[in-house]
DNA sequence: AAAGAATGAGACATCTGCGTCTCATGTGAA
DNA sequence: TTCACATGAGACGCAGATGTCTCATTCTTT
């Protein structure tokens, strides 16, 4: 049935994300095709996870895209890029489990470029006042990918409802990161959905702590 | 020099986490042990992997105890679950990954029940009106686990500092999961609840509520 | 110091999963 | 129908990891 390559790779994804051992007989059933198929599709099993790698990170790097983080309001940002993540979270899931062990250099980099795009974000969101900054942009950008990650597997495994998914993120990762109403701008702030252009008086330029950088 | 039997099982750890296909000559080295004493210490590879997952099993759940996480206040009880959950969260980390298919009967059994009581915790919180109820005690189990996987993670790539680790965690958890004395109800919220402007304080552990348990 | 136990290093056989091949079947196009 | 192509099923050899063994060395204990 899934004779296309990013089909197969994400039901391969549905069975490397919970057993990385897994053999290739499971992965061609799980993909419903044959081992044969399989090899004729993937060189073997370094290339098929490192498709895979590269699938997660390409759909990842597309929602930070689509979500446009890097512009307007830090908050706003992030909550377009939790709906563009959702709907991929099974591939961050693979991706959160078995990041850093890739001996491929390419993947790695681009990986690396991905997570410097989402502590960017966090610092922005820092700057502008939106998160706080007793929490690190790094530990920012480790908890949302982990829970992202988390969204992934809850969805596998029946224990989240996908719709409920985007606003289950969202909410209890923003709780966490936001500052504080009362010590930020108190109206504005929870306007979430519409919010984009509208009169959010976020403190952008105004409150700037030129908090330096670091991880 | 780690003769140890749960020495040799975190150094196991630390590696398998990461890289889940590694050698046993891989891991031995990591132990600091020869590969025959590894395997004088543990039958073979499966005998490894299943007790690590039990040495994760029986940390947590011993955390579950030491947090005394089934009396008092929900808030209080999870601010000591994080304080005794931290120094084990590679562990944490390790089940995260690869929890669910386990195999052997007897570590499914143990993991629901350490889940069960998880759940159980956010449950009587929020039946307490200290945990949020538009996210479901299932997700915040799960997303309490999974950050705490990533505190592991984070560490062990020196990402986070381990002496902001449980901060870290409990801020950001906590300020996701308790509900806001002031509220800042999210606009579009999909889950019926209709939990918010209830200017309630934060419960003391005086207002025990007779918390009917668990699912 | 001497005896005992434990460990490390290495050799060896085994086994399992991987990669490749061939052939039969099924499907779509001409 | 017939041809071309893709897939599935299975066989086979191979590589590498695993499991077991032996022996030398080191540490502990008496």
């Amino acid at each position: 049935m899934a004779t296309d390559r990013d089909t197969v790779l994400e039901a391969a994804v549905g069975v490397l994300s919970r057993r990385p051992t897994a053999h290739l007989d499971e992965i061609a059933r799980a993909a419903g095709i044959s081992r044969a198929t399989l090899h004729r599709l993937f060189p073997g099993r370094d290339a098929l996870i490192r498709e895979i790698g590269l699938l997660g990170l390409r759909r990842f790097a597309s929602a930070l895209d689509t979500a446009d983080v890097e512009r307007g309001d830090a908050e706003a940002a992030l909550r377009r890029l939790v709906d563009a993540s959702v709907p991929d979270a099974m591939l961050c899931a693979f991706l959160a489990g078995e990041n850093q062990l890739y001996e491929h250099e390419d993947i790695n980099d681009l990986w690396e470029v991905q997570i410097a795009r989402l502590h960017a974000l966090f610092l922005r969101g820092q700057q502008q006042g939106v998160f706080r900054i007793e929490l690190s942009a790094a530990w920012l950008s480790e908890a949302f990918f982990d829970l992202v990650a988390g969204v992934g597997w809850s969805i596998q495994d029946g224990r989240l409802a996908p719709r409920d998914a985007a606003f289950s993120l969202a909410e209890l990762f923003l709780g966490g990161a936001l500052r504080r109403p009362d010590t930020r701008t108190p109206a504005g702030a929870t306007a979430g959905s519409t919010a984009h252009s509208t009169a959010t008086p976020v403190h952008s330029t105004s409150d700037h702590r030129p908090d330096t950088d670091k991880p």
